[in-house]
DNA sequence: ATGAATGCAAAGGTTTTGCACCCCC
DNA sequence: GGGGGTGCAAAACCTTTGCATTCAT
């Protein structure tokens, strides 16, 4: 399992690392140049920080963080461009959290960023911070349901919320 | 697996009843009661209205069902009687829909009205009908998990989005 | 120059809150 | 009559959209 934000207090577990600016600006090159959308310094810059902040982030994060780094953009302009990102495959909607806010996350992008890593998530009440999970046995298990009611799936949603092994009561800084 | 809003052209599960109208009354009054609060026939109303509908609902639609039935409620008040209901233990929420509303549905109430009968739920994007479901096997594997990590539990949502095996393309009416 | 990208503000949608008035005890 | 309940409207939030302006090709 892998944690983000500030895991409790724990040391943060190894994760693969963001991916090379080189790999997710092709791939973002690649997408813009499909659609016929055209270069734009915002948008790179709004991926590059994005990309470049922990796993999970939210878009009022994302700005947060735009403006601490000297790069304002407006909440329309990420928003549309968080949106782009999605469709990119560079990041992908997480979960939702308790007040309503979507939050997103890196895609793997090392491979076919696809639905290669899929996992789910624990969010602690307490201090914010959120862990992956990831379970073979459930998703068979979840498989064999959809299986069996001939249900399709689109995409899910696992969260558990509740309260992690908290050494640490609130740090939700960047 | 327990369907509802209209199980896309299958014909609806056996489900328990809803709860008998002295049973909820009951225990709503021993709520309101313990709480210092008043009676009220609105509110009264808006339970009555919540609990027999299918077990599922969001606010939109139990505004419109009161609507229907004659007896128009405020959103407001809709809003704060749910809160109660919530509180009293008849109605918990269920999950939130794609476009962030919040989904409700009657709790058991026949016991301890407690967790006794959580299940998760498969949401159709077609036809927005909902499908429950339970896996001890996907409970037992999350406990597990949960322990591993010294997570505690508060709740949790397991969704899945999706396609039913539909039959019928869009049906949404009470 | 054509069309996309951005900023700004306004609008949308759900949910909450403030306040005057009404009803229950 | 005191205090909760309700309605109405406004506000709070997150997110989207319209429009004029700016930027990329």
């Amino acid at each position: 399992m892998t944690a983000t934000h500030l895991p409790c207090g724990r040391k943060r577990p190894k994760r693969s690392a963001p991916p090379t600016r080189s790999a997710w600006i092709n791939r973002l090159d690649t997408h813009c140049a499909e659609r016929g959308l055209k270069q734009s310094q915002v948008r790179t810059k709004i991926a590059a920080v994005a990309l470049s902040l922990r796993e999970h982030f939210d878009v009022a994060l994302l700005i947060a963080e735009l403006k601490r780094r000297r790069a304002p953009a407006t909440v329309a302009t990420v928003y549309r461009t968080v949106g782009t990102l999605v469709d990119a495959g560079l990041i992908e909607e997480s979960y939702r959290d308790e007040e309503n806010r979507t939050w997103f996350e890196r895609t793997d992008l090392g491979g076919s960023s696809g639905t290669s890593s899929h996992h789910d998530h624990l969010v602690c009440l307490d201090c914010g911070a959120s862990f992956e999970f990831r379970s073979e046995a459930i998703e068979r298990e979840q498989r064999s349901i959809l299986l069996a009611e001939g249900f399709t799936e689109a995409r899910h949603r696992h969260v558990v919320y509740g309260r992690c092994a908290r050494l640490t009561k609130k740090n939700q800084s960047p």
